[in-house]
DNA sequence: GGTCTATCTGTACAAGGTGCCCAGAAACTT
DNA sequence: AAGTTTCTGGGCACCTTGTACAGATAGACC
């Protein structure tokens, strides 16, 4: 288990440039092809790659607001209140935690007036007992791997690439 | 702007198997091929889709933890929070909120030991005034958008398919 | 030191996809 | 009714993919 080097690398150069070929990155990486193709196979049948999935932007699609919220919940109604909160479209992912709430979930909606809308939907359920929202103003920080892909990759298992391009079949 | 029906077809369709080229889409929803690549590259450049990265599990390479933090910051320290946080590799997205706090991040650490060595780092910095930390446990939604795209598709300005298959130059 | 195993390299080939172009037909707008 | 946008279906040159193979290499083991 892990990722070494090579495979940092590679995820770094997917997520800079993800329409690029198996082909188009082993010129990059220096690797052969088929080096390339082995290691992409292994990163997701280890299901460190889950999928190459569009990466859809909410706002672009009339949702501009963002949002996440605290629900607390009845004791034994959590399946009944994940149920109806997957049922929801615009909630787009929710996290059972620790601490002062029970769950967490993130929502988007057309306008400010349209979380309302939304915030009702979601918590105009039996199981939730209060729920408090905190309304996203800006992202400085999107979703990223990089950083982490980079740090996981230098350290721990990473016996470095594999050949430091050295010549085979030279005379 | 907004996305019609066979946007979002397309869209639930990349969703579904990433994986698949122009081609091979444009037989799947029964349109030509132009067409499915004129609607790639409008969908791209309307910045509907902002990338095909890969979808890499942080699991899988060794942070199985995840945890929400919300943070308050002392004012005016914003920016220098922000530029501490986005320097931590675990810190894998960064929210300015409403609210109670005033930040809200996602984090991730190798084990709940190691948890604390995160957040130590990322509240010990002088701009942050409190933190509170949700250690999620389970993660009954994960991060979607199909829903939420076949919503877009299905309402305001959708069309319908550009043409119901009729067929042209047929005698 | 010698051997084994896992991995990488370089190469080849067939099959198919991509990017690009075009003229004509269809649908929606004015 | 005319005009504009978009979709269709076809073709072409070029490139990539999937797959296979033998030989080279590195690290582990005896």
């Amino acid at each position: 288990m892990g990722i070494d080097r090579l495979d940092g690398k590679l995820l770094e150069l997917l997520a800079d440039e993800p329409r690029i070929g198996v082909l188009e990155a082993s010129r990059r990486l220096g690797v052969a092809r088929g080096t390339v193709q082995a290691r992409l196979e292994r990163l997701q049948s280890q299901g460190v790659i889950r999928g190459f999935g569009p990466d859809v932007d909410p706002a672009a699609i009339g949702y501009p607001v963002t949002a996440f919220a605290t629900l607390e919940i009845k004791q034994g109604q959590g399946p009944d209140v994940r149920a109806h909160l997957g049922s929801v479209p615009e909630v787009l992912e929710l996290h059972t935690t620790t601490g002062h709430g029970d769950m967490l979930c993130r929502l988007v909606a057309r306008s400010n007036a349209d979380l309302q809308r939304v915030i009702d939907r979601v918590v105009g359920f039996a199981g939730i007992v209060r729920a408090s929202t905190a309304i996203v103003m800006e992202n400085p920080v999107p979703l990223r791997i990089v950083p982490l892909v980079r740090q996981a990759a230098g350290s721990a298992d990473a016996p470095d690439v594999p050949g430091p391009p050295s010549r085979h079949g030279t005379p």
